[in-house]
RNA sequence: UGGGGGAUCGUUCAACGGUAGGACAACGGACUCUGACUCCGUUUAUCUAGGUUCGAAUCCUAGUCCCCCAGCCA
């Protein structure tokens, strides 16, 4: 059975094969996912990786993983190994594994010929003088007085910042394009600053370090990427990313590329083509790496692998299989409208995938003790249930079955209401597997609840007989209460109780519409196999969802579940 | 107010001058030893106003609304 989903026909993929078909680049498509080491993948940057893995899969092409590591303060070692796991589980591999700060020396030399070319200078001003210079989106900027040095005296002052005679924040180097630009990122954008730190690839070989615009553009041609995909927040980026490149000609000019020969790093110089798409949002859900961080950090979730974290990691620990993450970017598409996907399409996706792979079990996560009264008090039976109602390669299992049993609370009601299907006295249900049950009578503890339900098992309905074909209208789950395995279970429900919670409305922010509820955890009884799972194995629990063994806490005789996400449910959505 | 983008069922993506279609959601039904799955059916959309055309979601004009941009972040 196949659980992948038919391609959908988006405007990248249309370019890519036109660009190709047209033999640009030779027909030849390298992509690349350029991650800033600083924080976990989300389901957004999963977009990302499934559009560029995805697109270069299917033109015989290769895509890099590239750490854009420029900014030396703000990166940490711990996330590129994070980067990497994540992106191998969603089921990707990268043809190159690279860094930004490969290139360091290639930057360099572009630098020097921009500012022979005239093109590039250093300024003096400080951050808050070039701001000042800068003008507003609707008044033009002023040139910078430092704007006119000549040629040798810019490649001076640059090699001196390089060598480090400069404090941090005093120079930058600059593009020399146009103060007056109606974009802001032409007014002579910064090419170069200094940052006396040392970076985690490089050591401190550096203390200058090239901003991501220049940087990207150059780390994109020196790759040979012919698709450079990115967000929409840098479309007004493109023409700068076209000026370097066009000003620089990597492609002809080899003495640029150099450095990485000389290293041992062979790669095909491109002309690469930015294109940008609109990044994809969830409701109910906050995605900023901002929110996500303080999240952690303000200890609202349990870490960056909460099961409620959009985070990758998050939904693997909440048992979402990567397919599913593939199939729903896939199935939406890539377009140019932002967009808030409702959770339920994703919530689809993974239903979809479990339902065809995740095999069956018996748990009840809220307890109603069951006695068959018509049973010998020491029966004891050994039942035998298909794994998969659909997919006979699952096989079957043993399953023990006494008199008593726990069944579901939900699944009993003393005064049933109108549609109720299930367990209510007088009433008849079928146990799953075994037979139709009478409810005769029941216990009450001393405040009038029900503690017990006593039935009596039509022996004629026992499955595998012919009576096993009468007509019950419901079918509920148990366990054997003698046999059952004790466990904890989580549920989780969505972390925010808004649609939108970025939305700062009436002096409210995104933590005042936290959900209480988004995580419960209840002692539950399983089917006594569950407790041989294995970490991160996933099962669908009979009537009640999917769930996974936690991949940290389940094992070694503790029994731990995750709830990942409930079955559909038409009948709780009526009432 | 400058620049860059975007407006199609509730949501999302198609339709590339020729019958507005799919997915999810919702609703109704069939099936069912999971109120699941599956199957069938139904409801609902081209931002507005003009224009071009035999024919416009698509082209033109004028509006409206939404998003992004003033880091030595990416």
């Amino acid at each position: 059975m196949s659980i992948e989903t038919p391609l959908a026909n988006h405007f990248i993929r249309q370019l890519i094969r036109e660009d190709r078909a047209r033999g640009l680049h030779n027909g030849r498509v390298a992509t690349r996912f350029p991650p800033e080491p600083n924080g976990y993948l989300h389901l957004g940057h999963a977009k990302s990786i499934c559009l560029n893995f995805g697109m270069a899969a299917e033109n015989d092409g290769v895509c890099h993983l590239r750490f854009d590591d420029t900014n030396p303060v703000k990166e940490d070692l711990e996330y590129i190994e994070a980067i990497q796991a994540d992106v191998r589980w969603l089921g990707f591999d990268w043809d190159r594994l690279l860094h930004a700060s490969d290139y360091f020396e290639v930057f360099y030399l572009c630098a020097e010929k921009l500012i022979r070319k005239g093109l590039a200078y250093v300024c003096d001003l400080s951050a808050d003088e070039v701001r000042e210079y800068r003008g507003t989106l609707t008044s033009p900027g002023r040139d910078s007085p430092f704007r006119d040095r000549s040629i040798t005296e810019n490649l001076g002052l640059f090699r001196r910042m390089r060598a480090g005679e400069y404090a941090d924040g005093t120079r930058t180097l600059r593009a020399k394009i146009d103060m007056a630009s109606p974009n802001i990122n032409l007014r002579d954008p910064a090419l170069y600053r200094i940052r006396k730190v040392p970076h985690q690839n490089t050591g401190d070989a550096w203390c200058i370090y090239p901003m991501y615009d220049y940087a990207h553009c150059i780390s994109d041609a020196v790759e040979g990427i012919t698709h450079s995909l990115c967000t929409l927040e840098f479309e007004d980026h493109r023409p700068l990313y076209d000026w370097c490149l066009d000003h620089l000609d990597l492609v002809n000019d080899a003495s640029l590329t150099a450095p990485l020969r000389a290293k041992g790093l062979h790669m095909s110089v491109s002309r690469p083509q930015q294109t940008e798409f609109a990044r994809g949002n969830l409701d109910y859900t906050v995605m900023s790496k901002r929110k996500l961080i303080a999240l952690v950090q303000d200890a609202i979730v349990d870490g960056w692998d909460d099961p409620r974290m959009p985070t990758l990691i998050g939904a693997r620990r909440r048992g979402f299989p990567p397919a599913a993450i593939r199939n729903f970017w896939e199935r939406l598409g890539y377009s140019k409208q932002v967009a808030t996907i409702e959770y339920s399409v994703l919530e689809g996706c993974v239903r979809e995938v479990l339902d065809a792979q995740a095999p069956r079990r018996m748990g009840v996560i809220d307890p109603l003790r069951l006695v068959i009264t018509n049973l010998p008090a020491g029966h004891d039976e050994t039942l035998t249930f298909a794994n998969h109602p659909k997919d006979e390669s699952f096989g079957t299992r043993e399953v023990a079955f006494a008199p008593v049993l726990w069944i579901e609370r939900e699944d009993f009601m003393e005064v049933p209401v109108k549609g109720f299907h299930r367990l209510q006295p007088g009433g008849e249900v079928r146990l799953r597997g075994v037979g139709i049950v009478r409810c005769e009578s029941l216990v009450k503890d001393d405040a009038g609840k029900v503690v017990e339900v006593r039935c009596t098992l039509d022996p004629d309905t026992r499955a595998g007989l012919p009576g096993a074909d009468r007509k019950v209208k419901g079918t509920i789950h148990w366990v054997s209460a003698r046999h059952a395995v004790a466990a904890q279970v989580r549920l989780y429900g969505r972390l925010f109780n808004v649609p939108d919670p970025d939305e700062d409305e009436g002096g409210k922010t995104y933590r005042d519409h936290l959900n209480p509820d988004s995580k419960r955890i209840v002692q539950a009884w399983l089917e006594a196999s569950l407790a041989q799972a294995a970490p991160e194995e996933r099962f669908q629990f009979e009537r009640l969802g999917y769930f996974v063994a936690d991949r940290l806490d389940h094992g070694d005789g503790r029994v731990v579940f995750n709830r990942t996400v409930t079955l559909r449910d038409s009948y709780g959505k009526q009432k």
